[in-house]
DNA sequence: ATCGTGACTTACCATTTGGTAAGTGTCAAG
DNA sequence: CTTGACACTTACCAAATGGTAAGTCACGAT
């Protein structure tokens, strides 16, 4: 099975690179020296391939949030770290989020409801949001995620925009920047102290 | 130049949906009865095609927040309701923050620049920015306009996942939330009352 | 020895892709 | 009446696409 997961990889890094059209089976299998034939072997068809690859991501994410019952907003600077040091698998994230509106089986949105839902539970632990709502949790970490796949997937664009020292000022506020957001209570500014 | 036009409109919702490479001409040009040879003969390939979907989203997004210089909240909330409002646009500029970086010329990232500079210059003439950095300022403004942007091309992805009523009641909160982060000052918290 | 299985290849295929070439028809200017 | 520009068409093309069919080769079990 060794061969299988090299194939994930480097699906993942084209998906991510050229969305699902934008690369093709012969590319894939060729960065790794195999004929597409090979790919096709072990994965039947392009879909399939894609659906392992969102498989992989989405357990990669639950392993980073998983076992340890840390304070949520920690909990938060790892799936940042995680976000920062896994590029590729949040661009391919975004791009599905793009995309699943479309194809006809929604799965899509179903791999990442694990890890939303943990992270929500995460949240629900710390005392200003234990008596929230689960819709009002819900909307909180749905936009902390959003925050920051939004700015993960920008560097490279606001590189092309801005000065260096612009956007590395832009990268260096920004961990303290989420952890005000991540700190606030459902009312929106710090409740807590 | 009316055929124009309406080849754009339907290129831009193609593009929006399936991205550059999973919309072709042939299919755009079907949409208004043309053949595919029509388009190129109008736009000659597929890229300036593209181009001229970003131009009109560009200058949309500047009209928006062109001419009334009414305070940042408000204009924030007017690019929240042209974000609804346009979805297509929103969806496709999210596409491009994620296939810019590989195209050779860097031009979509440019097609933002005076939209973003334009909000920044709105964010300053608010007491609590007037002596802020101009790169907080940036930071800021797109921070507020991923939290639209993400929230926004969510909402599908959203529905499929969660209850409709849970749904609602996100994207209920979400201007209130939204203002309230607009609101901030360069230290976080509301600290101009 | 041989049988089967899994990993992989070469050959092939229909379809679709973006784009070119060469028109046809319309219409306004000279 | 002709010319030329413009909007658009049919005909065509090479290249690339995802996928099928039929094999080759190595290897472990019987």
């Amino acid at each position: 099975m060794e061969t299988r997961d090299r194939f994930i990889t480097a699906a993942l890094r084209l998906f991510a690179e050229k969305g699902f059209y934008g690369a093709s089976m012969d590319q894939i299998a060729r960065d790794l020296g195999l004929t597409k034939q090979a790919l096709i072997h072990h994965f039947g068809t392009k879909e399939k391939l894609y659906g392992a690859v969102l498989t992989r991501i989405s357990e990669r994410l639950l392993e980073a949030i998983e076992g340890e019952h840390r304070a949520f907003p920690d909990v938060l600077a790892e799936i940042y770290a995680h976000t920062l040091a896994h590029s590729e698998e949040t661009q391919l994230l975004m791009r599905e989020l793009l995309d699943n509106r479309r194809r006809a089986d929604q799965a899509g949105a179903w791999y990442l409801r694990p890890f939303l839902d943990g992270l929500r539970a995460a949240l629900k632990r710390s005392p200003a949001w234990a008596d929230a709502s689960t819709a009002q949790a819900s909307a909180h970490v749905y936009q902390l995620l959003g925050a920051i796949t939004y700015f993960a997937v920008s560097v490279p664009t606001l590189s092309n925009m801005y000065s260096r020292d612009h956007v590395e000022t832009m990268k260096a506020a920004f961990p303290a920047r989420l952890r005000r957001l991540a700190e606030a209570g459902p009312n929106g500014h710090n409740d807590e102290g």
